[in-house]
DNA sequence: CGCAATCGAGAGCGGTGCTCTTGACAGCAT
DNA sequence: ATGCTGTCAAGAGCACCGCTCTCGATTGCG
């Protein structure tokens, strides 16, 4: 049982982490400032680091928060009753949803890397999530027969062991063709998300949602579903 | 004829503009300093606002010259004589090469937007260049007959007209469903690019060279390419 | 040649991350 | 109850940032 001293200290990180994501939301992550935080808080800049020990420990920490927000996001869009082809478009519209609602959490997950700033091993687990979703819809449309018969081939220097584990496992429906689609698919459906909350589709794109809709759609048919 | 003070002036804009990329390189976008640029002149810091307004508008330079020379490589990747797979190969490989070669300047084209600054008009015309490679294979390939003839559908909420004139023009092999492939391969391109380059792909590829390869072949398969 | 435009340098403002010291306080053991 | 120990907030301070202003020096055009 945690003591009275350590139970207000757990309350007061979590409030800091709170004020930082409000700041991120509104300035950015590369403008997050230490001093802003406090201020918000009404405490001395200097106090804050009692709870943090750095800016860029309270950025990571709001980097794995974000994966695990966006990985629950995913998890919970995902119907393992429903038809492979719907699950995959319901989880890439969660994504998106997700990105839309949380764009500055998502530029700091997916956009430039934070000058300086290499994320720790602390966040490749939450970074997973979205992954391992995908990879279970295309290891559940494997068991239920809806992808052809591959040729068996394996090539650990293109898609690793341990990816290749969490893209549906050893399936005879699943070889290297279908584990390289799946990482494209996966970093294309990133890319589009990237673009379009970027600004690189103004002026090409109107229509955002349907055009994200039909997009996904030809990612499934690359993917097989 | 240029003055001898509008010469000189010039040149040293030139000099502060390639100081600010070698601190891109060193410390990123956002950490670009304008007094480091300064430093590594050896002038005073406000000496250095005679030639630039503000930090934005230097960023801004940067970002027009980096698109421009990322243009000019997609554009010297491409010989229109070649077959229009083989072009498409060729480009996505040199857009790579050019982002691999510099990977900051890249982070600030295609990466987060950096913080309270909106890029200006000015920017539009460089970062369409590879774009109009794209547009100019696909066309090509309409033209030449490798595409099969499409549905003839139009619709301007997914891809805009002005994008669609670049997107190979009105051919009866392309339809939307073409231009929304399109417009899906370029930014699952620069999705590949941005996951490898920003460490998304570590621990699951291995030999990211090879696995680039296929990935773009796939994205022209789904190209029709 | 003289005057106006341009230029470099310095000081200064308010902001940042981060460190160190100081003094107040709480909790626990004697 | 007292004294010790660990934790805490606060402030001063360092070096850095973007940016502005002023002040001489220099330059080049009329």
């Amino acid at each position: 049982m945690p003591t009275a001293r350590a139970r207000v200290r757990a309350e007061i990180t979590g409030e800091i982490a709170d004020a930082a994501r409000r700041q991120l939301a509104e300035v950015g992550a590369a403008a997050l400032s230490l001093r802003a935080v406090a201020r918000e808080l009404g405490m001395a800049s200097s106090a804050v680091y009692r709870y943090v020990p750095s800016r860029d420990d309270l950025l990571t920490r709001l980097i794995i928060d974000g994966y695990d927000a966006l990985g629950a996001a995913a998890e919970g869009a995902d119907d393992p009753a429903a038809a492979p082809r719907d699950r995959w478009l319901a989880v890439c519209r969660a994504v998106r949803a997700w990105a839309l609602a949380h764009p500055h959490e998502y530029a700091l997950l997916y956009g430039s890397p934070v000058p300086g700033y290499t994320a720790p091993r602390d966040t490749v687990p939450a970074a997973a999530r979205v992954g391992v979703v995908l990879g279970r819809i295309l290891g559940d449309a494997a068991r239920a027969g809806v992808l052809p018969e591959g040729s068996g081939e394996r090539d650990p220097a293109l898609v690793s062991d341990e990816t290749a584990a969490v893209l549906g496992g050893s399936h005879p429906a699943i070889d290297e063709d279908v584990r390289v689609r799946a990482l494209l698919t996966w970093s294309s459906l990133f890319g589009v998300i990237s673009f379009e909350l970027f600004g690189h589709f103004t002026g090409s794109v109107a229509d955002h949602d349907r055009w994200f809709d039909r997009a996904v759609g030809e990612l499934a048919g690359t993917l097989g579903l």
